[in-house]
DNA sequence: CTGCCGCCGTGAATCGTTTCAAAGGCATTC
DNA sequence: GAATGCCTTTGAAACGATTCACGGCGGCAG
């Protein structure tokens, strides 16, 4: 009942603590008897390792602290899901915090994280890093980046090629006949849309007879997606893009329920539509959407891999960056409008 | 840079160390002046507190350990948000683990809040709890169970009427005109489930002419909720159910998806849909889905409200049940079909 | 028989914070 | 001037696991 220690487990067994502790540590330095009868004890006492002074001891925790900008989008789930699978191959937990891109959140984390002498952290910055990260720098934390390439050579990165992105969802479209492209994104002010936009961009570029439109939005959201459908329909259907590229899925979803729902401009046939991330949700729309998919489990992986490497390094000298290239997933959603064998459009 | 105790700091600033914890933590006991000279220390020698020997005097961290069902629910993530939220108001940290409804990840998760002398712990047991609750008690960690009524008086919980959430939604079918009406849900095995199959049933029971099939899934998921509704479709218009009442939104976005989709029924004009949780994909949906609404952040809230006071109690003895009633909210897929004037059906 | 080596086991010191009994300082009161 | 009381500060003890230099013991070679 009342919590038992390494003493209690030793006095019942008849051994020192040092010997409760090798058993528990380095079972191969004790005898096997003697291993038997502290087993023995611990499980009839109930007792159970206090992390507190474990950590204390040891100097660092044994967990990772996450930080995210939304917890609500699916990417990052499946980003934090594959962090915390090798994570536990590690014995480490992982601790995921949602900054909700916004800083101050993110510094409480950051803080807290800082207090619990993490082992190390996972962070997706919310806007500029710089200030921040410096303090994690000084305390010799290490740190990965997620998500968020970095020409700052003090620290890891697990990233994708947003731009290579861009320019396949817009190659796609655009070698798919489509001519009046729509980007929706935003806001501008985070590196992922505007790299998407970048790379969207030089696809239009090197094709003539191809135009490139932006739709600025405030966020990444399904709303926001919904707000930009309605617009386009607003507009008479010559004034339409025929294709739509946007910065994500979930963005992308709200403008396909905007332009299905009130039904006057049908997906693909009269707009094409593309997103980014592929979620599980895109393939599981009304119409499928084709997207640029992330290989979202393998960053958090990979992120875990370069953080524990980093820790493990005596000094912090061995900074990767790591950068995944994007893949384009066709549906539905881009589907060539059908084109009869004489040449002309069919209806 | 190397990791300054609160003995730096006292030596820094002429003090012993009781005053500089009793800055940290009673600062009403210190002089301003001392505060003042203390804090300065701790600005430039870059202390932080170390949270592991915090914990080892105190006996327990100020952590939370929660463990949910999938993450991947929007459901759940929203009650640990409102977990969140008020565990910050307390100065106590979530961490959430993903028991993904399997027994040993979930008994593997306890384990670790186990050693981490958790403040407490939020649980939405995977199956039959008796066994491993019973080792948290003996610890006595305070523990609350969520989402899950219970008859075992040792535990607190918070949870809604599932009974209730059920005969709602089949009543308002059955208000509307429905007739044919067919449950989409499981596994049974889930508690859930069950009830809110219960409360259908009475809900029929009660209206005669009415009648009530069922049809089981194996997962919650959208996945599982298509091929229900490519099985509905395939039957002829006359066999078909007029309404469908889905044991959660992920599965009834999935017949939504089926039957939108493939176009041969429409929603809600021959078959009204309504799901339940009411998540936030539910009123996004092509046809705005009815639901049923958890106040799942006020769920969260409450569980760990009732886990401060029953950590603070001095022994465990006031164990609360909290249930709440669940809530209808009416949307276009279950909207009546038209009837004109003179009586007939509209098309 | 002595000396050396390995194997096991020992227990005090350590990590950094909080707590608490006690002491110091100062002013007010008789 | 001494006694009293309040406010502030002190410093050692405690939390519990880990580590490490050391000691006991048995066996084996010389």
């Amino acid at each position: 009942m009342a919590s038992m220690s390494v003493r209690d487990v030793a006095r019942h067994a008849g051994v020192s603590v040092g010997t409760v502790s090798n058993v528990l540590n380095r079972p191969d330095k004790v005898s096997p008897a003697t291993i038997e009868r502290v087993q023995a004890a611990i499980e009839t006492l109930g007792f159970v390792r206090n992390d507190a002074a474990r950590q204390l001891r040891a100097g660092r925790s044994r967990s990772i602290g996450m930080i995210v900008l939304d917890v609500s989008n699916p990417f990052f789930t499946d980003v934090a899901r594959g962090a915390e699978d090798r994570a536990a191959e590690e014995r480490l937990t992982l601790l995921l915090g949602n900054s909700d891109e916004d800083a101050d959140r993110e510094k409480s984390y950051l803080d807290l994280f800082e207090e619990q002498r993490v082992h190390g952290v996972l962070l997706t910055p919310v806007g500029d890093e710089s200030a921040r990260l410096e303090r994690l720098l000084r305390r010799g934390i290490p740190t990965v980046l997620v998500d968020r390439q970095t020409d700052d050579d003090r620290f890891s990165s697990v990233s994708v090629d947003d731009v290579a992105g861009g320019y396949l969802a817009v190659r796609h479209l655009v070698d798919t006949g489509r001519r009046r492209i729509a980007f929706v994104g935003g806001p501008g002010g985070l590196k992922q849309v505007a790299d998407r936009l970048a790379g969207a961009r030089k696809a239009v570029a090197e094709t003539p007879g191809t135009e490139l439109e932006v739709v600025e939005t405030e966020a990444l959201t399904v709303l926001q997606g919904r707000h930009v459908g309605e617009v386009i329909l607003a507009r008479s259907p010559e004034a339409r893009p025929d294709a739509v590229f946007a910065a994500n899925d979930l963005l992308a979803m709200g403008v396909l329920q905007a332009l299905s729902m009130l039904g006057s401009a049908r997906v693909p046939e009269e707009i094409a539509l593309i997103g980014y991330d592929d979620i599980d949700f895109a393939s599981a729309a009304v119409v499928p959407l084709s997207s640029v998919r992330q290989p979202s489990a393998l960053i958090g992986h990979t992120a875990v891999d370069l953080l524990v490497r980093e820790a493990a390094a005596p000094d912090g000298f061995t900074h990767e960056h790591v950068v995944f290239q994007p893949e384009l997933v066709v549906r539905a959603s881009t589907a060539p409008p059908l084109i009869a064998v004489d040449g002309t459009a069919s209806s």
